[in-house]
DNA sequence: TAGACTATTTATAAATATTATAAAATAATA
DNA sequence: TATTATTTTATAATATTTATAAATAGTCTA
C-alpha cells in the first residue's frame, strides 16, 4: 500500500465527511503518512515551516483533532510531555526504547481475549484497548555494550 | 491484605532503599493507597491541604518521582492533561469508561507472550508493557438507556 | 551533645504544551 | 455576485510540570 493511496484514502475520507480538504490538512496528512515516525504536533509545525511560513501552531493542533475525531489519527500518550501523533493504517502495537525514546510497530493478533474478559468481569460496554511494550533497542543495547 | 499492611510494607521499602519517611512522604502514601483510586498530583496536593497546610505542590511531584523510583508508584498518563499516579500492588490493568472517567481494575495473568513476541520480531531488550481497554461502564449504560 | 553535612520542603519563578478567542482570510452556496 | 459558514492566523490565557534557591529538618561523627 504506497503513502499515495493511503494519502488518496484519507483525502475520500474527509469528503466523505464533509471537512474541507485545505493546503494545510493536506500538507499535514502527507507529513503524517510519509514520514512514518509519530510526531509531536511541534515536530509537525517545524516541518511544515518551509511550505506554510505563517502557519499557525493552533492549525496544526486543530487539525490534527479534527483528522482524531473523523479516526484517521490517534493521539499517543506517553509519559513525556507532549502527545504524538499516529497515522492509523492496521492493527499495530508498538514498542518504545526507554533509551533513545524510538518508536517502532510491531504487529499482533490484537488482545480479542483480554477485552471479553475484562467486560464480563467489570460490566464495561468495551470499545477499544491500548497497550504498548516499554524496552531498550537494539542499537542502545550495543551502545551500553562498549561503555 | 489491609491498607494497614501496604503501608508498613511500603515505608520498609522506603527504608531499605535509603529514602527517608517524612511526614510528607507518610501521608501522601497512605493516600494514594486507601484513596483506591487513581488521583492527580494536584488531586493529592488538594486532599492533604488539611494536614498540611503550607505543603506545596512541587513536594507532591517530588515524592511521586521518588515513589516511582523506588517502583511503588505507577504513572499513567491518559489523553487528558494531567498524569494519575497508581500505588502499585499486584499485576492487574485497568479498563476506563469514556463516559464517566471511571477506573476500574481488573485482573489478568500478564501478555508475556506479546512480549516475548516484540522482543523476537524487534530485537528490544524488553523490559515491561503498558495496556488498557476503554469502554462504558455500567452507571453510564444505565444513563444511555433513561435519556 | 555540638557541629557539620545532607536531604527535604517550601516558595517562587520559569518552561512548556495546549486551548480559547477574535479578527482576517478563504471557500462554499444560493 | 452576495451571503454564509468554515478555517486560519495571531495572540492571549490556562494548566501542568520542572527548576532554583533559601529555609528547615534529619543524620552522623567527633
Amino acid at each position: 500500500m504506497s503513502d499515495n493511496f493511503q494519502l488518496k484514502e484519507a483525502l475520500d475520507t474527509l469528503k466523505k465527511t464533509g471537512v474541507r480538504i485545505t493546503p494545510q490538512r493536506h500538507a499535514i496528512l502527507e507529513y503524517l503518512i510519509s514520514s512514518m515516525s509519530h510526531p509531536t504536533a511541534d515536530e509537525i509545525y517545524k516541518a511544515l515551516e518551509g511550505k506554510f511560513p505563517n502557519m499557525s501552531v493552533a492549525t496544526v493542533y486543530n487539525n490534527l483533532r479534527v483528522f482524531k475525531e473523523v479516526g484517521l489519527v490517534k493521539e499517543l500518550t506517553y509519559g513525556d510531555s507532549s502527545s504524538r501523533f499516529d497515522f492509523v493504517t492496521s492493527d499495530h502495537y508498538h514498542i518504545i526504547c526507554e533509551e533513545c525514546g524510538k518508536i517502532v510497530d510491531f504487529h499482533y493478533p490484537g488482545l480479542d481475549e483480554v477485552e471479553d474478559l475484562a467486560a464480563h468481569v467489570t460490566g464495561f460496554k468495551v470499545s477499544h484497548h491500548r497497550m504498548e511494550i516499554y524496552g531498550v533497542c537494539s542499537d542502545c543495547q550495543k551502545e551500553y555494550r562498549q561503555h
